[in-house]
DNA sequence: CATGTCTTCTAGATCGTTCTAGTTTGACCA
DNA sequence: TGGTCAAACTAGAACGATCTAGAAGACATG
């Protein structure tokens, strides 16, 4: 293998093409200031030599990166589909994405740390679980944007999804459906985990039925335990913290030969890539991951360019009815 | 909000501390040469200023980043579990992972073009999809490690899954159990579904049985087409290109009423995470994600260090057998 | 022809580090 | 006392970009 070639830099591209490192500058970035034919020459003379601008001198001397880190964890599907349209809008704005997962051995702060390192202009975090204190601290240095989860302080933005009105939706869903034994599977100790439970239990209130809830988790292990624990005494419908656990939970009814939704109804939350799947076909409540990061990825940029907006979004989820979901089974009425 | 504070410098440190930068970076550093006594004082210093290096000037002047670039695809959940293992190795090595995913209007080169600027000193490409002369264009400037994919040419490492022995054993596996009718489910247009698909049909040969081979894919869905299909005429077992395959495989057999293993012994590759999951217990050909992650980030950090090493590493993957392999039914022999 | 105004281009300072090549200090020894 | 040597410290040049200020040339105007 040969030896490695030099990174070329500003000063070979401006020896090639004839003129000063300061020009090929101007041209580089697109600046005004330079005729259309040096232009010319100088991107052909970069071209040919492959140049690329070392973004850490460019950093070091000018303070922007078009960088945006986003720090998202790795376990998580929904997560990567947030991750999958934040590109393309941060694309559409003119800035790039840097990533850095949160994992197993890898905690949140460590993530950051390397987005920083790397020159990030703003933080979009999904759902972290640092402290308020902890995220204003990073906020005094760079802008930061909190995604689903909106209790972050006053110095950090937030895009989150409408909990409560998410919750009433699955909730109203199936009381229209003839429900009146709804049990919610909880998210444990999820980011917004208590905000559901406690949305959905005044929401049952509301409807004068009786709130249970069964504590879950965020995988579909958490989902099958819950699953286990329902069977006792199994009521019609269930409202599971996210479709993960929904998958849990049914697989659970499935194997004790519990009809689905014949005898109970199952909604997920999320909307994943796989509650799609033909053969899952999970009613869902939608968070809208696209939308959501093109909220995110715009409230970052804002913050950078210094444009004003409001501190945080609420985006109104939507219900995704497939075949999980049917009218309550006759004759089973509540209590 | 309160204006984003200045980040103090080597020099304030300097000032603070009454000493030159040259020290204060020494000291920061760890370096030897400097008295004990100084080193606390400077130590002191930096930490009343809330002092932290700016990387991306250590960075320029040291040319060394200590940072790998991993592109992954976002969509694989195989990879994220790469990904999760790298970052241990990583830091075992002392060094820092950036991510790049390739993801539906991101194209490879787009994710490598971003990890090279911020100054990546090594890439390691998960089942890269470019060719081969591209690769070796970038191991002209950084040394490539491929992941998965091993006909990469002379100028880029590869580190990968002995696939011919993969499906060795998964056949082998099958045979003991008395299965003589052993259909392939490959990956259509994957990075190693060709081998794989071709090693299974020598297999077979070998064992004197008939190869069937039926297209399948990368995800669910594509395995639920191949189990349709299989229905006409059922095999007593099926191999699948992935655990994804498999469970779409899976589903769709259960819908039908057929039993695994009873009627049909599945087999998937990768033993992802959710072959683990009690509700699904696929045996599977397992890769070993941290093996594979650590083996290919140590062949990048050697390659930067300038170690010399073997340009390609096959690992043997071996096979876990779970719930959905078992004898072959009984009369149901083969043509 | 002097002056002013564009446009195009360049020299040199600068960002916050590390590195190189010293210089100073002080201990030790003949 | 003076010489040697290592340890402790420093000045100033990098690194590769951007930015500021200004020079050079073309052209119009009075």
């Amino acid at each position: 293998m040969s030896e490695l070639q030099r990174r070329p830099t500003l000063m070979d591209v401006a020896e090639a093409a004839g003129v000063s490192r300061a020009l090929v500058s101007i041209v580089m970035r697109g600046a005004p200031g330079a005729a259309e034919s040096t232009r010319q020459r100088v991107l052909q003379a970069a071209s040919d030599l492959g140049y690329r601008a070392d973004s850490r001198a460019r950093l070091l001397r000018s303070s922007r990166t078009k960088l945006l880190g986003l720090a998202f964890s790795s376990s998580q599907p929904f997560h990567a589909e947030i991750v999958d349209a934040a590109y393309a809008e941060a694309s559409a704005r003119g800035y790039e994405i840097t990533l850095s997962a949160v994992a197993g051995g890898r905690p949140e702060a460590r993530a950051i740390e390397t987005l920083l390192d790397v020159g990030a202009e703003a933080l979009i975090i999904i759902a972290p679980t640092l402290s308020v204190d902890n995220l204003a601290q990073h906020a005094r240095q760079v802008p930061v944007v909190s995604l689903l989860r909106d209790d972050v302080g006053e110095y950090v933005d937030s895009v989150s999804s409408d909990d409560y009105a998410g919750i009433a939706l699955a909730v109203d869903h199936l009381v229209s459906l003839g429900h009146r034994r709804i049990v919610h599977v909880d998210g444990g100790t999820a980011v917004s985990s208590d905000k559901r439970r406690e949305t959905y239990r005044a929401e049952m209130i509301r409807h004068g039925l009786q709130p249970v809830v069964v504590s879950g988790g965020t995988g579909e292990e958490d989902g099958m335990r819950a699953g286990h624990t329902l069977q006792a005494d199994l009521p019609t419908a269930v409202i599971a913290f996210n479709d993960r656990s929904a998958l849990g939970v049914m697989e659970c009814f499935r194997a004790a030969g519990i009809g689905i939704p014949a005898d109970v109804s199952v909604l997920g939350y999320d909307d994943s890539n796989f509650a799609k799947l033909s053969y899952v076909q999970l009613s869902s409540v939608s968070q809208d991951a696209p939308l959501l990061a093109a909220a995110a990825v715009g409230r970052a940029v804002d913050r950078i360019e210094g444009v004003s907006s409001p501190g945080s979004v609420v985006r109104t989820p939507h219900l995704v009815i497939r075949k999980t979901t049917a009218r309550a089974p006759e004759g089973n009425s509540d209590t």
